[in-house]
DNA sequence: ACCTGAACACCGTTCAAGT
DNA sequence: ACCTGAACACCGTTCAAGT
């Protein structure tokens, strides 16, 4: 007689376990997208038609579920930045990287936030891809610099964070069309008259 | 023979409410300071020595102890918003507006976002002081423009918003010094060199 | 009148039991 | 191996009882 597949791999079940995965990461996008970064997981779980168990199974913390469905964004983001490396004139390649950053974090309500503080801590999910973004804008702001196009006194902190808040500040209007773009420009030009307005002597 | 003395009013019990009063808001500004704006009320009920009951007796909602806390400083913007819509020259007194406001928002963790979310929920406590500074913004802006020295397109939601913004980046790096005046010039200045970098044809 | 803290409510997280 | 949901923990809020 032969004993039971003991060691037979229960294909069903995996797949079961994979649509479970996915069926997570699809109401997580649709509750953060609709209530932010913060919505509750219990509803996650509930709409995805699994026990809160699950949840924290496959994501054992509320930042491994954001990596997970911010992964490929992370990835996009960084081909953009290394075609904007090469991409002329250096100025518009930073206003071009500041204006991408900033549309990222504005993706969900609170994503600003989260990627400041993981900034702050080395052992979060999101460290190194948040990591990998600032360094980009480092090397951007380095180029523009040099070619006198970007202030010469600015750091790369200074402009991740201004390309944060402007995410941040979009999101303090909700139910309007999205501001990042109008915000960023103000920052970009700065809030006086430009040279235009000026009257040359 | 005398009836006890009920229409006497009671001074001492009094002033030993107005103390917890007192303790309560003195605790809760320590507590802020430290931790932000969403400290544990528990803590602080506990911090001044009395029961939570006692502290949701004084303050039936967070947002009702902040806005006590908030009193002083507000009657003092309205003071200076005053005295600057009568300074000269209209940019500088928007640029000092801008200040004092953003200022006053990264007081607290958290103030910024609260101040925002007030600006929405007309039945806040803190709605009308909030209200007030925007309208304070409002015609220091409008002066500025007929004076040509701030952007002709920018509106007072914006300004209001960026100020609040600019408190929320200098939040972002805790345990350095404040950020927020150089956050603020960057935003006034634009991030682009100035007029002093260019070369005139 | 004022204060107290146990009780309640809510929500995030863990884990013993089940398949 | 994977899933479940009751149990636990935590914290904000209310309210019956006490002075």
């Amino acid at each position: 007689m032969m004993t039971a597949e003991p060691r037979v791999p229960r294909r069903p079940m995996r797949s079961h376990a994979r649509r479970n995965y996915e069926h997570l990461l699809a109401q997580a996008r649709a509750a953060f997208a609709e209530q932010g970064i913060n919505a509750s997981l219990e509803d996650i779980a509930r709409a995805a038609g699994v026990g809160i168990g699950t949840l924290y199974r496959h994501f054992p913390t509320r930042q491994a579920l954001l990596e997970v469905l911010l992964h490929d964004s992370f990835n996009d983001l960084e081909t953009q930045a290394r075609n904007l490396i090469k991409a002329d004139p250096p100025g518009e390649a930073l206003a071009s990287w500041l204006r991408i950053l900033a549309a990222h974090a504005a993706t969900y309500r609170g994503l600003a936030e989260a990627l400041m503080s993981t900034l702050r801590d080395e052992r979060s999910a999101l460290y190194a891809s948040c990591q990998a973004l600032h360094a980009a804008g480092d090397q951007l702001l380095a180029r523009a610099q040099e070619a006198g196009e970007a202030r010469a006194d600015l750091d790369s902190w200074e402009l991740f964070t201004l390309a944060n808040a402007m995410a941040w500040a979009s999101e303090q209007r909700p139910g309007t069309a999205d501001h990042t773009d109008r915000f960023l420009s103000l920052l970009y030009e700065g809030l006086r008259p430009g040279m235009s307005h000026t009257i040359s002597p």
